[in-house]
DNA sequence: CGCAGGTTTGAGCACCCTCAACGAATGTGG
DNA sequence: CCACATTCGTTGAGGGTGCTCAAACCTGCG
């Protein structure tokens, strides 16, 4: 079985959620449901998608199952020009999300948009590489709080399956950090994918 | 002490190479002795180099001394963009190393050197994020051998700290499994910084 | 030849993963 | 409206991979 078939077969992934390829691309922004597909795997690259709400992840896929998500993407980001030819990841949306198709644009739009993703793939390499559990899951909440206006209350469209495989980490692992977090009075859990950040700097330091 | 002058003045970073910014970069490649850097952290970024003959590493510090690798840079690649206005990583020659400075190109020449550095730092994403030290360090001998030809016998320009930094992992557990390697018989180590790769498919199973 | 830095190897331990059970939340059908 | 099923999240016990600390061994070079 390959892996664009593990995709589309795993009970997870519901279904597709748009035909392969209207050839003008809608302008219209398009609802993806939770757990469907953008894209796939090995499918053709050819345009660039916009979250207009919801959230996305991307992930690579191992043959024995290991999935490590390379980046979300919250409302208003661009993606999809993770290749040049192919999609070498998945794309999925994680919650119910409106996706707006982007026609192909001159370089000088798109160069800057690479390059912010290529900073922040770069900022999660020392993350992955040199950080522990704990400086890991401060550093994700840290960082969505910025990438939600930076207020103190989180709203977390993922799951724990989905943070852990993007910290590299077990679902046990952070949620355990966070059960520390909480009893250390630093964070607050109102709700199961709620946060609330109670000391920031006290957080902020955690990430280094 | 700032990372910046801990850069400047830890021992191994003997001196930079240039002086700040001669207004109109020069076109003759530039010569850069081993571990000197090539620019630092915060310092302002508004040019691209080419690595002419020699090897480059762009890591970053944290402030208590880890290090992480983010890519190395071998003969003929251009890199230096990492960021937009000031450079968030350090660049360093690995060995004697000549550097061309290029000047402001179009966007359109840019965009596809930026995609593929944005490739190279997702796949990395993987390994750091989901495959164990043998993993690792086999999918370093592949990509170097790809990178350098796909020949079997591998001239390794860093040292064992360096490739430890880069794969997130000691010096001590990379030279476990590169004893645990030679043992087998997959790759043979003729010299401190050579590798024959002799089981090749073995190796790329491997690195999954 | 002697020194210094880099590399290898070993012993012990810490962090995180694995496996397992329990608890909470949501949705479905009766 | 409640019982149940299912998924998701939490917590615990135990074990393994890779790190820490330490010493010996090369190897290049002055």
């Amino acid at each position: 079985m390959t892996l664009h078939e593990a995709f589309r077969s795993a009970p997870d992934h519901r279904q597709f959620a748009w035909a392969p390829a209207p050839s003008s691309g809608s302008l219209q922004p398009v609802f993806v449901p939770a757990g469907a597909g953008i894209y796939a795997q090995g499918e053709k690259s050819d345009r660039l998608y916009r979250v207009e709400f919801g959230a996305v992840r991307v992930y690579r896929l191992f043959a024995d199952g290991r999935r490590q998500i390379s980046a979300f993407h919250l409302c208003g980001e661009v993606f999809g020009f993770e290749a040049h030819a192919t999609h070498h990841f998945f794309a999925e949306a994680i919650c119910a999300t409106g996706i707006r198709t982007l026609h192909a644009s001159p370089a000088d739009e798109l160069l800057p948009v690479a390059l912010q993703g290529l900073a922040r793939a770069q900022a999660h390499l020392l993350l992955l590489g040199r950080q522990n559990a704990a400086e890991r899951v401060a550093a994700f909440l840290i960082e969505m709080s910025e990438r939600q206006g930076g207020l103190d209350r989180i709203e977390l469209p993922m799951s724990r399956t989905d943070i852990a495989d993007y910290l590299g980490l077990t679902i046990e692992t952070v949620s355990r950090v966070l059960s520390k977090l909480r009893r250390k009075g630093i964070i607050r859990l109102p709700a199961l994918r709620s946060v609330e950040i109670a000391k920031r700097t006290t957080l902020e330091d955690m990430a280094a």
